[in-house]
DNA sequence: ACTGTAGTTCACACATACCGAACAACTATG
DNA sequence: CATAGTTGTTCGGTATGTGTGAACTACAGT
């Protein structure tokens, strides 16, 4: 509840800041990173050669960049729950059968995270054809998207306040939900109706609508989208009905399925 | 050349420490935690609290996970490089072919990692049926497996054997190759040849053949690999033959379509 | 050769990471 | 319900190791 900020690591801060300079600029060097983080040269030396040792960071002509190992650690995340691999499967079968794109995100730390993303109808020899900039392991809010909106129509209220405390509702378009009340009460409706949607809230010319994945306990698990650019992908029920229908049945899918593990894993335990 | 060590950041190292005891654990509790690596309860504390702060790590139940957000770092090392889309691709494409395992993988301080794998005849329901435990992500060693010995083939010597230094050549089966020189004439033969074997080298019951991708430059990019189990995959040219074809077909096609990548760059610069 | 830029090494001083003990919050147990 | 046994959190003191800046090396460009 309370981030009493205990006793932050500042060494350990330092090297994420320095991970996430990289990050950010695609790989930079070391005079760069000395400048941008305001650092000393020998400090920011030291850093990097701990995290290229540890194979977080790897060299390349001067240049350092991420490193594999992150991604070692990452698929150990994607895949912590078994419960995440039928969601990841019916997102393929979803895009296939939609022609549009089709997501898998689970929250953490107040943020989506896209564990399964495929792009329907898009040439699988030029990625960058998709509308959107997502992509598996993208981080995005959870007030501004449509799988983000479903996991909180599925949280209680408390939790919801929770993360936009720390999170806030900042605007990335004019149709973002910025104002807290105005929020709570869509996700009142998202309740009602069953799935949430996202009008061109997170990235001008997109939309979407998710819906929750919840287990047998009532929590969540994640939450399934499918989406596309503006002028083809509408929301309202005379065209956007058929995708609703479908994103329905698949959550049914997904549901059944993880109840089918629990109770193979039950007869196991017998 | 010269791993200096030149002054280790030990604080940054704690924390990875820990990151790694709670991967190999699949999670792991506060107190665990310090015993295992012999800090106290409050060292291990301000640890956590920072990386859980930073989303590298997920508190639930009492439990540390990793977070998501390695995933985020580490899919930004998957997508690098453009020159590995093709590659990855063609991964889809071998494990269609062939029906057996396909596998990309890179070099990487010295171990090799899996950007790309796909099994072929699973029961996509059950990601479990492959015969290895290999996935996307995965580290493994450079000596004992394919796509690891084709990528050392296409090395200069002292990278080779600098590798060598570095990582030695621990024993996984009986099949291991653990002396320096048998590996290196081995290697001979890779490049006479143009591809890898593993016969039951890294695992027992698993064979496979690989093949480098280079640039046009020389430099190698990472290997091409399929493989199976033991009992249906050949490696001798009677029954592997036709393996070996569709693998050279493969990796052709990547650097092909590589360099036809490299000229349309000339070509939007001009 | 020379100037400039980028990276590495080193000794010192101050910040801080680590510890341990005490405290709080929960469970299990009689 | 009290008690004992967990596990996690807080906090001050101290030894440690981080961060610094200056001096050094290695290169690239002119």
């Amino acid at each position: 509840m309370n981030d009493t900020q205990a006793r932050p690591v500042k060494t350990t801060q330092t090297s994420i800041r320095i991970g996430r300079a990289i990050q950010r600029r695609d790989g930079a060097t070391l005079t760069e990173l000395s400048e941008a983080l305001d650092l000393a040269k020998s400090t920011v030396h030291n850093h990097l050669a701990t995290l290229v040792e540890e194979g977080l960071l790897v060299e390349e002509g001067g240049q350092y960049y991420i490193g594999l190992r992150f991604l070692e650690f990452g698929e150990h995340a994607r895949n912590r729950r078994e419960h995440y691999t039928p969601a990841k499967l019916q997102v393929y079968r979803l895009a296939e059968s939609t022609n549009e794109e089709a997501n898998f995100a689970v929250a953490e730390n107040g943020y989506m995270y896209s564990l399964e993303y495929v792009m329907g109808d898009a040439n699988p020899n030029n990625p960058a054809v998709g509308s959107t900039f997502l992509s598996v392991g993208s981080k995005f809010r959870m007030h501004n998207s449509a799988p983000g909106k479903a996991v909180l129509s599925a949280l209680p209220t408390h939790r919801v306040e929770s993360i936009l405390d720390r999170r806030g509702l900042p605007a990335t378009t004019e149709n973002t939900i910025t104002d807290r009340e105005t929020l709570l009460e869509e996700l009142e409706t998202v309740r009602e109706q069953g799935y949430a949607t996202n009008d061109e809230e997170l990235e001008v010319g997109f939309r979407s609508i998710a819906a929750p994945v919840t287990l047998d306990d009532g929590t969540v698990l994640g939450g399934l989208s499918i989406g596309g650019p503006a002028y083809r992908f509408e929301l309202d029920d005379a065209s956007g009905g058929r995708s609703v229908d479908t994103l329905r049945k698949a959550v049914a899918d997904v549901e059944r399925e993880i109840g089918r593990m629990a109770n193979v894993d039950d007869d196991s335990k017998e």
